[in-house]
DNA sequence: TGAATTTGTTAATCTAGTTTATTTTTTTAT
DNA sequence: ATAAAAAAATAAACTAGATTAACAAATTCA
């Protein structure tokens, strides 16, 4: 049962055969974490990749001043990890931590390996899902320098409504890059309206 | 000759034999551009993924007010292209441009999807090369947020002294986010040690 | 070779966003 | 229901980096 959101989720880039799909759940695992937990420590190496099943995760850096940098959320149909210390395999620099209570489907690295020379289809669809990654990433460099801290939040609320009415503020103002601070002041200016 | 560092650069992660290599030939092309070409138009749709042999490119956006903002350079052995438009097909919201006079092989989205289905390895290349390049884009938001514009600057040099050479001053600025104004403040600065 | 264009510098003034500190509101747990 | 904790709002002083403008150097190319 916890696996038919993500076989779903599969279900809607490509076509697996009952076979494929035997082999998927034999090379995964299921998981639930509590609010708060962290899948992966800064200083750890990221075991898994994270398909969500239901909840919400933040992917974030703390710096020298100790303060905290959120590079991405993730919720239900979403991967979460972080891919740096995945693909190598070394320790993380990142943190992935739970803000709500969470559900996943995992695989490690050597799952996926297996699941790609097994089923090529999905290596295609992950090359996929990494484009399209890498596109919104270079997009929001882009937004960094070309907008506004308010355009940036309208559109991160346009974009991300959703994770946006889920999150505490002072969260939203990490994503943006700005003190919940302005933030709230961008809101109160925004609501004058 | 012309593909002699393009099939040099791919035996540095795979080994393809003879009669992968004539169908990997066979399903690319070869071409030039001098400087100040455009390679990619806003506007129009990006057609190739680029092997650069030689030369620099510039892509870049520009925002509503005519600045121009810089999202990568690329160099010999690398990738150049806007992802974002060749893997949709439709118009770009950037420009790639010749900073240097550029030779590189080039391939389409179709010559890319065959050689994908024909030579599963080049996918899984691909694949690696994206995870790669995501990883360092999240890594330039992080640095975007969490340090100073001085020592952005430090780490883009560090990082890529050879690009800092070859490309303008204000050109690095705009990679940079800042004011060419200001780059200058920086280096005569740091020129004080 | 020298005029035109591109690139880089300096300095004064300005502003978007930060910092710090205090208060208010909302959420959580008992 | 209520105390404690977490999150949000407000406001004043402050700063990193932008803007403008004038000038200087370096390339380019006829």
């Amino acid at each position: 049962m916890h696996y038919s959101s993500f076989l779903n989720y599969i279900n809607n880039y490509i076509n697996l055969t009952e076979k494929e799909i035997a082999f998927l759940r034999s090379n995964t695992n299921y998981k639930k974490y509590l609010k708060g937990d962290y899948i992966v420590q800064q200083g750890a190496v990221c075991k898994h990749t994270n398909f969500i099943i239901s909840g919400c995760t933040k992917n974030f850096y703390v710096d020298q001043q100790g303060q905290e940098h959120i590079v991405t959320f993730a919720i239900e149909n979403w991967w979460s990890a972080d891919l740096s210390s995945f693909i190598t395999q070394t320790p993380s620099d990142f943190n992935v931590k739970c803000i709500e209570a969470t559900e996943v489907i995992q695989f490690t690295y050597q799952n996926q390996d297996e699941i790609f020379q097994n089923i090529p289809k999905m290596e295609t669809l992950f090359r996929k899902l990494l484009e399209k990654a890498l596109v919104s990433s270079q997009k929001r460099i882009v937004n960094n320098f070309s907008l506004s801290a308010k355009d940036q939040y309208l559109y991160f609320k346009k974009q991300f409504s959703t994770i946006e009415q889920r999150v505490p503020q002072y969260m939203v103002a990490s994503y943006l890059g700005i003190t919940k601070e302005f933030l709230s002041k961008i809101k109160t200016e925004l609501a004058k309206d």
